[in-house]
DNA sequence: ACAACAAATGAGCCGTACTTATTTATTTTT
DNA sequence: AAAAATAAATAAGTACGGCTCATTTGTTGT
């Protein structure tokens, strides 16, 4: 054991690392929620994953809930993110609203522990106005604005509720992933995705045709726009 | 105190009513836990509201869990029961969606506790197969039936998938809804239920025209007849 | 070297889901 | 009609999980 910092490890008992822990629990956390669900974490159990005694994980966190919260908080924040900068790279309003419903289909296959946390068990308790709701809103306002501005822009149809859209579309997608998640079906994600996004999309065109409204090459070119970035993001995390 | 039987009742400490026992613990139990949430409500406090002692809870109950979930059962199955009837009453597809939306929104509505209990708290643990299970599939199957029949009919698309169509609308109700529950927005349930609706429609008629598709009077005698069904049950239970 | 600090903890409190051994109302038997 | 058998109901208790607090102990500044 050549190095001392090493060698003075063993000796204590515990060392101080205030700023290490918060992040540490919190990926402990995520870990063992999405192994047991939250009725069956006890908060004794990420405190042994994260190697911390249960007081410190409550010196980090004001209570399980809060744990929970900041687990999907720090979970949602990137995936967010991500999807705020990919929606410019794609033009049209079907492959704008395809690669939302792909990337949340995408993770709820990825990551369904993570979405069960949050149909299982999100508290709505001190819900509005926390972090959580304000990520949630950020996500749901990613769908409003492409609605708003189809409606501006005379592509969609003048009196339609972007709210009520977004309803529809988050509402199918969380029906059809949730039949993956807790029925564990397979899902075929871009299949599902623009199935869906196409009849939605029926419903709100303003140019209405017999096959649902557009040109369906432009709504394929469109579709296959959102599939390639996907694609590509897919080969650069190799 | 002329009766003999009353007179006997205040010398023993219990008496045996084994099959009053049940309902009387379960309509305990949704009172309790529609005060309270899951969450804030213990066996005890239902035992004690149902007046028995809390073994006695766990002699006609599995576990709280399965008391929960026999609540919902006893709250959905005539609301299902009485939905299944109504559909029949109501011709035209839009008509027929419009009822479910408000049926649905006014559940919502009235009794916005227990869908509380439904969103929140429901465990998918043991949930396929069991009869909660069973009465959510038939309150869904009425809208794939009429989905389908408007298929085979020629008045929708031949193309579109029924379940996707389910999804789109119990996903709309129930974000709709959710605003109401959680939020405490207030909620217009019959312009909603229409609004959504007839977007719906828009995106899965066949005819399709520059209004959503479908002639307009006969959508709005469709919804009008499903008012007017609904008012007429409000009218008879007073 | 030592005082002051604050990170981390061990031990324990409290509430609640669930169990058990026991009591007691009711039914059956004779 | 009394005693035996039965099973409804309970009181008392166990186990465990969320959360707290007094105390220990690594760290930092003088």
């Amino acid at each position: 054991m050549p190095s001392s910092k090493n060698a003075k490890t063993s000796k204590v008992a515990w060392r101080r690392r205030k700023d290490q822990r918060e992040p540490e629990i919190l990926a402990a956390a995520r870990v063992v929620l999405e192994e047991n669900g939250i009725a069956n974490t006890s908060v004794a159990m990420i405190a042994a994953r994260a190697g911390v005694s249960e007081a410190t994980v409550y010196k980090y966190f004001d209570n399980k809930q809060d744990l929970i919260n900041r687990v999907l908080v720090a979970w949602a924040t990137p995936f967010v993110e991500v999807l705020e900068r990919e929606i410019k790279l794609v033009k049209g309003i079907g492959g704008q609203l395809t690669l939302v419903a792909i990337r949340y289909l995408r993770g709820m296959q990825q990551t369904p522990r993570v979405h069960r946390l949050y149909y299982q068990e999100l508290k709505w308790e001190n819900y509005f106005g926390s972090p959580l709701h304000q990520i949630n809103r950020r996500f749901s306002n990613i769908v409003v604005s492409v609605i708003r501005k189809g409606i501006d822009s005379g592509e969609l149809k003048p009196d339609i509720d972007p709210l009520v859209t977004r309803d529809i579309l988050f509402g199918g997608l969380e029906h059809i992933g949730q039949r993956t998640i807790f029925a564990g079906r397979p899902l075929d994600v871009e299949r599902e995705a623009s199935k869906l996004v196409s009849q939605i999309l029926g419903g709100i065109r303003r140019t209405a045709g017999p096959d649902g409204g557009g040109d369906s090459i432009t709504r394929l070119n469109e579709i296959i726009s959102s599939l390639q970035l996907l694609r590509n993001d897919i080969l650069k995390n190799r």
